[in-house]
DNA sequence: TTAAATTTGTGAAAAAGTTATCAAAAAGCG
DNA sequence: CGCTTTTTGATAACTTTTTCACAAATTTAA
């Protein structure tokens, strides 16, 4: 059997887990996770489920053993690498990103068409792109970052998909083609703002005070 | 009747029917969006048909029309506004980002605990964040894209639903609380990368030639 | 020890979302 | 003009996801 069910929300579910566990606690419930997360407990506990974890009737769910088990879900316990392509105003901030390296994901290195020109230290070595095939396959990464510009987002996924490249995290607009066995998650800054004016036009709820209402 | 349909991929339309435009089509297919979008051509017309967009048979969709109601659906004529609170690495990056400015997305002003720290020239002031509500209620401004440490996320939210936000960009990884007429876009840039490590491990494609196997 | 209260786990039901099907309209062509 | 091809639009069928409902288990307390 697959497991289908959003990683994302088990994700969070581990997030919401520590946090439990910094502040002491040794057991959690499903409705606890639940409004942490913002989903009803049917759905945690049905999440959990499909992952195998269980839990105790009128005992909710222990957190050490459900932080173990996260762990083991998402190889908590080994350092993972990957590389940044683009070392524009958003790669050079991913790059510098506190939230990776907590996590212990580390950007090894990043590559641009021009490494002359990027200032400031980064604490990782800024190669040449040519550099990226070579680098990819002595260090056996297996995910690349994309920021760079869009025009040339699909060439530079080709060639890193040529190399051994099999997950990508694209922040440009563009949707990337690439072969059935490769995986995408993208993340659309333009798509996430201009829907966020969307919903809160159509959601009718804004401050009725404004004179000059042009968002 | 109110419109659910996934509003991200109807932009993802407006944009592919821009680039045809650009191209020098007059007309466009639903299997034409349908490849460029990735969805089925179906989706295509079911999406259309939920916002009342009508094409013809066998002569398919009239790009003008099309992007004059997408201009309608989206407000595309007016200049959209919002602000910043954070200006760290990412905050900063979001500022200089030309992705909003293209899209007539202009972020107004920046705020942050301690403005003197800023380094660089925005093109935008970088205001302390006690200025905030004045300069949300004097440009009616509804929107904050969340740049700031997770821990203060919250507290930060929450004042800001005060002076009268309803949407928020959030790029920290806290689930917001906030009133039920409030919006919240979250960007978790770790869930992305994390969840990718996740896809890639299960779809079990990647080399095979590896030796040092480890991600 | 027994009863009451609470929470899990799961199968069924409902809802939401996607894909398939096909009649009807329009365009092209001879 | 009439025939063929293509594509839409609508409805139906299917799939996936979420919620509901409740038995079973466990804890707490009397």
């Amino acid at each position: 059997m697959i497991i289908k069910s959003n990683i994302q929300r088990v994700l969070r579910y581990q997030h919401c887990v520590s946090n439990f566990y910094e502040l002491g606690f040794d057991k959690i419930y499903s409705h606890n996770l639940a409004e942490a997360v913002g989903v009803s407990p049917e759905q945690v506990r049905k999440d959990f489920s499909e992952f195998g974890i269980r839990g105790n009737k009128r005992g909710g769910y222990d957190i050490h053993q459900l932080l173990d088990t996260f762990q083991d879900i998402f190889h908590g316990k080994v350092d993972k690498r990957t590389i940044l392509i683009g070392m524009g105003n958003i790669g050079s901030a991913l790059v510098k990103y506190r939230g990776f390296k907590k996590k212990r994901i580390s950007i090894l290195a990043a590559f641009d068409i021009d490494p002359s020109k990027i200032k400031g230290t980064y604490g990782i070595p800024v190669y040449h792109f040519d550099e990226v095939d070579k680098f990819i396959n002595e260090n056996c990464i297996h995910t690349a970052i994309l920021s760079v510009p869009v025009v040339s987002v699909q060439q530079v996924t080709d060639e890193l998909v040529k190399s051994g490249i099999i997950g990508f995290l694209n922040f440009t607009p563009a949707i990337l083609q690439v072969p059935a066995h490769v995986v995408v998650n993208n993340i659309d800054l333009y798509l996430e703002l201009e829907s966020l004016f969307y919903y809160i036009r159509t959601s009718e709820h804004r401050n009725i005070n404004c004179k000059e209402d042009k968002f």
